[in-house]
DNA sequence: GGCGTTAATGCAACCGATTGCATAAATTAC
DNA sequence: GTAATTTATGCAATCGGTTGCATTAACGCC
């Protein structure tokens, strides 16, 4: 089927008797060359299927049109970012091949600090799409000095320029808040990710909002904060059980973090959700097959995947700098 | 930091006072090098934070010394695949990178019939390691066909000479019956993935040797065949429920059928593991969190990924053909 | 019909490495 | 002390594209 004779423009030039040059700009579609020129040659070439050589393309421009997906290295726990990033890399894979880019994937290890130049200075990839759970914060720095082209999901510092694509937090909080409210339910708790990370603090906020305009008070009482683990779920309701036996709905920052608390839950005797509403973040495809399935927020996550590669690729011809953030979706199952 | 001005072996040749071939050489350890020179050349290159060009390296050997990880385009339902390729590849990544391989990720359409070329005639990848969970065989063919060397994940075809990495689905089938002879059970089903995959027929065969070597004749009504999806396995175990009331056990061959039939059974007035014990295979990270905790076979994804990358690596390097089949582990939970 | 434009194509340098061959210097052999 | 080796380095071609500039042919205009 190939035909291993025509491999290279030379090829195809000596073919339909013009130069190297005339075929290059045919095949990229200059309008430098004529209309039947370049009908003559692109029929040549599809005859014999000939495929450009990427690797002399990429010198000789000096781009590589390859993206890297930087993720942290993989260890046994799933975490949310493992089935996060799995899922949004179709998305990113599909942004990046409508415009013609390759993905690459990279496994960082946290405390490596010298990979981006491995991949940026040698000409590997143009850029760089941060997916890294842990120590964030320090690749962007990283990035940043190496002046490398990259683009976060997540929240962007506050006087940094750089792209992000983040899902609406406040928003998501909002809307599980609302919910439970919209349940009758009266003692709302509040199950964080960390503190100190932005996203968890845009919940809290929705979710305080929603209870404001309910015509409550936030009560601190009733907010605690886990690490996004599983058992940090378990241990965080533990607490807030003890310390408020009256809780009768919380909104956990995780569909991991929900499903072990709602075990839990259920240990201390408690029904789903009858006694003890529960709502969890993400919608992993877990929350549809857990005991009793979770209500849950849905971030559109082929939406991210999409914007991601899509904003990136923008920022690398143009410049220009976005940071978007995607709407997010109440899942009502039976968990609330 | 970095060094704007040392940006290739010439800039480096310059510096040092030698030639270009003298710093290629010196960076590549040739033994034509002196050693006091390869040591001033490698000391400068470090002291500049050199890094040597990707592309004109790729073209001028001739190898991209790139890996694509295949698999199908992403679609919403998650699939065994799905998660499954998601751990293979933090292994696969592992190994080339330990290699100084990068890893590619192409998402095909089923049906797309060209993509190899788009790869790998354009010289952007040398080789192959194939997910696929649909139409494995049709890629295969336009692989061979195209002379493109690459590895799969999965049982070979007979006739044909190709490296492959597989779990030992023999004796998965047979640990997990085996086990559940040991609880006592008498009446032990099987429900399988589609009939005309091999990786099922061995587990099928795993299955009845173990009841064999306890004495017992595998008995066809306790067997059948589902798709993998969780939507079948409920309907699977349904039917033998019903044509087999007195069913005590049943061997499951995804962790997916398995989840979903395990609600069948709860639905039909039925106790796990008490009236019904069920165990799944692949341990994916949902059956820790199913209600109750599925006991499982686990394959040694990590390794798998290791194997798939470094067995892939060998054969571009030396042609070897290697077909492996990995070791299965039988994980107890609460199922069974 | 001569001249300035415009359109189409070719020439040759360049991107940044690798590598076969020639050469120079140092070592050994006799 | 000179020829024969061995060791270390440089020259220049090559990989397969892209692109600035020169060139040629065709066209329009007066």
């Amino acid at each position: 089927m190939t035909d291993k004779t025509v491999r290279t423009i030379a090829d195809i030039a000596r073919l339909a008797g013009v130069s190297k040059s005339t075929v290059s700009r045919a095949l990229n579609d200059s309008p430098l060359i004529g209309e039947e020129t370049k009908a003559h040659i692109r029929s040549i070439a599809r005859q014999h299927n000939f495929q450009i050589n990427a690797p002399a393309r990429r010198l000789s421009m000096k781009q590589s049109r390859t993206i890297a997906f930087v993720t942290h290295a993989y260890h046994k726990d799933f975490s949310v970012a493992d089935l996060f990033g799995l899922e949004i890399m179709g998305g990113i894979s599909n942004g990046l091949a409508r415009r013609e880019y390759d993905l690459l994937v990279i496994h960082v290890d946290p405390n490596d600090t010298k990979w981006a130049h491995q991949y940026f200075d040698t000409g590997r990839v143009d850029g760089f799409i941060l997916m890294t759970a842990t120590r964030k914060q320090s690749h962007v720095k990283a990035l940043l000095e190496l002046g490398a082209p990259f683009i976060i999901w997540g929240i962007p510092q506050r006087k940094q320029k750089y792209c992000s694509v983040t899902g609406d937090n406040f928003n998501g909080g909002k809307l599980a808040t609302e919910h439970l409210l919209g349940l009758g339910r009266q003692k709302i708790g509040f199950i964080g990710g960390p503190i100190d990370e932005l996203e968890v603090q845009h919940r809290q906020a929705g979710y305080e909002s929603a209870l404001q305009e309910a015509g409550r008070e936030p009560d601190a009482k009733l907010i605690d904060y886990g690490d996004f683990s599983n058992t940090s779920g378990a241990e965080t309701i533990k607490r807030l059980l003890k310390k408020v036996p009256e809780i009768d709905a919380v909104f956990v920052n995780s569909d991991l973090m929900a499903i072990a608390a709602m075990d839990a839950i259920r240990e201390d005797g408690r029904r789903i959700p009858d006694d003890m509403a529960v709502v969890g973040y993400d919608d992993l495809s877990i929350a549809e097959h857990s005991n009793p399935p979770l209500t849950t927020i849905r971030q559109n996550i082929p939406l991210a995947g999409k914007l991601l590669a899509q904003n990136l690729i923008e920022y690398l011809q143009t410049g220009m700098v976005t940071n978007v953030s995607i709407p997010v979706e109440l899942i009502v199952r039976k968990s609330a």
